[in-house]
DNA sequence: ATCGGAATAATTGTATACGATTTTGAAAGG
DNA sequence: CCTTTCAAAATCGTATACAATTATTCCGAT
């Protein structure tokens, strides 16, 4: 792997294990004397990380994490319940005992994290095994997308998520699996849709009253 | 929009109008000149333009136009097959007086330029109904997708396309508006799962065979 | 004490320089 | 005449320099 690609992933891995949060500055300075090369390989990781919706920036001032607004955090969930579901059908097809002893390990190494208490590991199981399923159904153009979007949500619950949105779900990836072993595509794809949307529902997004009450009690007070 | 951002929707255009063919060869030195920047701006925009498949870097080598594989162009049409008529739906919520007219004009300025012979405009107009047509659904995320699925659409054709890749499908689109006037979000998604069926079809993928056909005409004469 | 405003510091944008790698082309040997 | 080899040209990767912009701090006025 090159060497531009191991600092993107090591800052793309930082953000979406919420070791920076939505909104924290990235001056390249930093950064360069962090990574121990020039301002220019830097550069060209933030980039990257813009066009991926990961970082923003703003001309003359420079890159910070994004903070997704709310109908990007919506928008990123709805994607990946148009599209995961769907992905099941052929996924179906090419399951077999291999892959389903591997996907259980993933689930194990979610509930080793999740019983550690390492909540950086667990997020990166959890989004791992989705875009590892992705992976499965033989599309590689959707799947790098499906990866984008299981990274992005990481994103999206460190803006808006609440504890339970990265533990809540955990136990259940192992029900997925069941239904992949029946075979049952059916149940599979809606077991999908629900899952997503119970993590879309576990958001809480405060809206504009978040800056509306704090006039009201700047008022109040 | 900023110098760089025009310089990348020049190139981008070149590549997807076909003006750039599969494989053509990008050196930062001519295009820096061509554009009156440095390499610096030049590679910015290259490096975007590999992210998003349109041209590929090998180390030391520089940047051509990418030509996909044959998995690669098959992929990004069933990306197309699975999303676009899922988007129908609600596209159809959205559907007024006002998009009607509206596309009917896109459709208008494809046969103008099909009439006219002009392939460039024809195929950013063709791209360009799918895509607008993906932006009322009201998600940005996978609006933006399929934008760039569209172009990437239009690079595939470069590659695989006969004349009729491009030329066969533009009478149809009015028909889709039709649909979609009456409501009938049944009949509209299943006329888009078979337009992009038959754009796929319409690709012709020499496979191995080329290289073999090549050696064999070699000793043939 | 607080609110401008100017000077200074910090940060980014772009160009250029130089070393490293690849490609090209020509000359020597078979 | 063809192949091989080696030098030169072209091209890319990375660092650095300097200009442009933005953020911060300090000082004086109200």
């Amino acid at each position: 792997m090159s060497n531009d690609e191991k600092i993107y992933q090591k800052i793309l891995k930082a953000i979406v294990e919420h070791q920076l949060p939505p909104g924290a500055r990235l001056p390249e300075d930093r950064l360069s004397e962090a990574f121990g090369v020039s301002r220019t390989g830097i550069r060209k990781v933030l980039q990257r990380l813009a066009l991926e919706h990961f970082v923003v920036i703003a001309r003359n001032k420079g890159a910070q994490v994004n903070h997704p607004s709310e109908d990007e955090a919506l928008e990123v969930l709805d994607s990946r319940i148009l599209i995961e579901p769907q992905l099941i059908a052929s996924l179906q097809r090419h399951w077999n005992k291999e892959y389903s002893e591997y996907f259980r390990d993933l689930v194990e190494d979610e509930h080793q994290a999740e019983h550690d208490g390492d909540m950086a590991t667990q997020i990166q199981a959890t989004a791992r095994f989705h875009y590892e399923l992705a992976k499965i159904a033989g599309n590689g153009v959707l799947a790098a997308f499906v990866e984008q979007l299981c990274y992005r949500s990481s994103l999206v619950i460190a803006a808006y998520g609440t504890r339970s949105s990265v533990s809540c779900d955990c136990g259940d990836h192992a029900q997925l699996i069941e239904l992949l072993d029946q075979n049952d595509t059916q149940k599979a794809q809606q077991w999908m849709a629900d899952h997503l949307q119970t993590i879309k529902h576990s958001l809480v997004l405060e809206s504009q009253e978040e800056q509306l009450i704090d006039f009201q009690r700047l008022f109040s007070e």
